[in-house]
DNA sequence: TTGTATGCGTTATCAG
DNA sequence: CTGATAACGCATACAA
């Protein structure tokens, strides 16, 4: 069922057919003819031909690390929205946290091929990915992280951290800090330094027995809880880089018997579904994912109609949201 | 950069290179020439084109109800991974569980158009979906709901309401039930089946009052435990057909002072990420949604490949995860 | 307002 | 083993 086939059955030439389908600029009554046809056989037009002549393909490459995680599932769920309305559809490549695969993935997309522009939900940034990035023509839009000279939207951990930590420091004086790893990642570098300056600006000093490192997952929050207990014993507060350390922490605390909020207090970032839930619950910091999500869509479909807008950046807001485990 | 301008650079015919691309049949000496001007330029083959001349896109279409769930991200984590082993890309379709989006995109897909097979996420069958889905051509495998004709992956909720409702029962005289909404979801009425017949094999009677029907979010569970409560007063089981729901209901016996699992068991299913987290931890059942997710892809490969492979069910397997909020 | 002719980049057929 | 050549289904410049 192609569009010749149609133009015979509606007497007119394929042409006609095309622009009908198009532009428009056709009489009425040949594109009442047309669409009666086009409505009896349920012709659709081949989107592989059409791409190859016109060389857009209404697809958008969404490079994500891992589906299975309510930040980036919140992020994709916010850009379908966006994106579907403009008339593209979502081409889901996930790389199930491998940095190569992000890297090929990237390649691949951007070869001059089968998608009219990308988002990248970004983890780490590595030589390999500098050198794809630069030689990039298709618009682009990182997200989750800034990068210098790219289109991006990333959350204010710095801010976020800042502020929590200074919520807390009105009631506690020995505040310890579970973080992530800073090498590749400048959320973990971010976080960090919105915990020290709040630190700094509160008079307190943290020593280094007082800050660890770890990755973001209840049962690492769990052991990184554990040995700030047994290093820092005058721990007072806990601030916690991920909600998922921070559930972990307080697992921990109670186990090993201390009250939170009385004795301990303890914060997270990212207002999980779990923070209302845990007991006490949770005060975090509640980021936008959803809605990072739809900016970065709106921005790449700025960018790959108006060829010419300008690259800039976004800086997610957030809400403290301040719940039962701080005093 | 197309196969053109690498024959010229190569030396040999486009034939010759697309056959390089391809099947193979190359003397070494060419092979070797093309290998190295496909190096030196970078070249990737057009999607577009390929697509228009073999009609194949090595595109998979995944209709999903809402990507921002934990069940439902893990199933796409699942297929993506064999997908992506078998040289298929994702585009996908969120439909945000407006039924009629997931009606037009299986129509979109279907016409012949664009991907090589479908996977839908199933929540309910109307008419509409009926027609559609009978008059479809491509390959496609149901996930999540089994539906007559059609090759399907589904979850065995009657058997895990059945087995959980059997284990509260060892300790418990008086249970209720908190199920989902039945009228078009096979789910909703498997897992109440699965309840009540576990109910009557243990010779227990259980009242009409005793058997709500509400959302799967953990206010709404809440609310549904409150309700119970009221008006069956001497419950001592509580089974809830999601573990959103237990949660709301655990949060619910809390707040009223109820001691679980002494007074009052609760039990999920689900194994959400919550469950180990929440206190008392919670009984549950862990379906295998990304085993669910691997299934489904690998029968849809199949489809896809072979032609007559014979359309079949898969109905998973699934866990009990005893915790402490059954006795 | 409409039709004709051409090309988008591949792969497949068919001789050589 | 290789190279012409003809599609694949569509959009568009150009002529009418």
């Amino acid at each position: 069922m192609d569009i010749n086939q149609i133009a015979q059955l509606a007497g007119v030439s394929r042409a006609t057919v095309s622009r009908y389908l198009n532009d428009g600029y056709v009489s009425q009554e040949k594109r009442a003819a047309i669409a009666r046809v086009i409505k009896e056989t349920g012709y659709v037009p081949s989107q592989y031909a059409k791409s190859l002549r016109t060389g857009k393909s209404n697809v958008v490459g969404v490079i994500i690390p891992k589906i299975n995680s309510a930040s980036v599932s919140r992020m994709v769920a916010g850009m379908t929205t966006i994106l579907n309305e403009a008339g593209y559809q979502l081409l889901l490549a996930n790389t199930d946290n491998d940095e190569s695969r992000e890297v090929s993935f990237l390649r691949l997309f951007g070869e001059k091929n089968q998608v009219d522009g990308i988002i990248l939900i970004a983890t780490v940034f590595t030589p390999a990915h500098e050198e794809v990035l630069s030689g990039l023509t298709l618009p682009l839009v990182v997200l989750n992280q800034s990068h210098p000279g790219k289109s991006c939207v990333y959350q204010n951990n710095e801010g976020a951290l800042h502020d929590i930590t200074e919520l807390a420091l009105k009631k506690g004086t020995h505040p310890a800090y579970i973080g992530v790893h800073e090498e590749d990642t400048s959320a973990g570098r971010m976080s960090h330094r919105g915990f020290l300056d709040a630190c700094r600006e509160a008079g307190v000093e943290v020593p280094d027995r007082a800050q660890v490192v770890t990755t973001s997952t209840v049962d690492t929050g769990y052991m990184a809880a554990e040995q700030i207990l047994h290093d820092y014993p005058e721990v007072d507060t806990i601030v916690c880089a991920t909600d998922s350390i921070a559930y972990g922490t307080l697992t921990c605390l109670q186990e090993y018997g201390h009250r939170v909020p009385e004795d301990i207090q303890v914060t997270g970032i990212g207002d999980g579904d779990l923070s209302q839930i845990v007991s006490p619950t949770l005060t975090t910091v509640h980021p936008y994912y959803k809605t990072s999500g739809i900016e970065a869509a709106k921005m790449l479909v700025g960018l790959m109609n108006d060829s010419d807008t300008a690259q800039r950046d976004i800086r997610m807001g957030y809400e403290l949201v301040v719940r039962n485990s701080t005093r």
